[in-house]
DNA sequence: CGTTCACTTGAATAACTGTTCAAGTATCTA
DNA sequence: TAGATACTTGAACAGTTATTCAAGTGAACG
């Protein structure tokens, strides 16, 4: 039966490479801005929310015409919007009853275009 | 109480911006395009997926050294790293006893990067 | 061969997440 | 003020997912 290898415990191939190993830990950024990060593409890492992402970045909308583009409920919409809002990815604005969102810089935009970009490659 | 609308039915609202949904309608990317940018983003939502991708752009390494550097299982890191693969974001190669994993392109990079860009300017 | 090492895999579990439903708030209009 | 519209919110539910555990490969080596 295998030795089992606690996560504390190292096997010897991290002796081996442990230079490698070590090089890379001091490299390592801070666990905070690793967790920031992976929060913000688990944000992206829904098509409900890729879909509103799209559409607001070709036009500004209200609750009311995503959920009719989308075929989806104004709550589920709603919802979304306030994960998306809480990740500083899209911005509101009120009118009156309604309430129009937008995407809250430009860069959203190239984040999402560089997932195309690999997902475009991947299919070759 | 507020009348219940229908995920197909269209509110006042839809119909006063009736021009700019079906604008936005039309230039729809298709369906499963969109999954499956919200599926690629899925695979960088995760802190553990996350620090593997990280460190794999500092150096090729294998599952045991992945392990120890973040302190986890072979059989957790095995797991994710299966994920990567699937996603065609990381490659391996066997060398003997060991498999060594390496980013599958510079590209997986870009999609990292971009996501930082965004967290350090969220932050101002 | 049998053992060890590096890794993989499947099942189980606990934690998380997206949508729905019902009820709420805010704004406008008659 | 009363009712309607646009939207928000909290609880509940079903579906998903990350890690652990135990058992399984495949390769090297005496």
């Amino acid at each position: 039966m295998a030795r089992k290898i606690q996560p504390t415990e190292r096997c010897d191939c991290d002796v081996i490479h442990e230079e490698t190993v070590n090089q890379v830990r001091e490299k390592m950024p801070q666990e905070e801005t690793l967790y920031d990060l992976a929060e913000l593409f688990k944000v992206f890492g829904d098509s409900t929310r890729i879909k509103i992402i799209w559409a607001l970045d070709e036009a500004e909308m209200c609750v009311c015409d995503i959920a009719f583009l989308l075929n989806m409920t104004q709550s589920a919409i709603s919802h979304q919007l306030r994960v998306l809002k809480q990740a500083e990815l899209v911005k509101s604005r009120r009118e009156g009853k309604i309430v129009f969102y937008s995407l809250e810089d430009e860069h959203v935009k190239q984040i999402f275009d560089q997932g195309l970009i690999h997902i475009s490659e991947e299919s070759k």
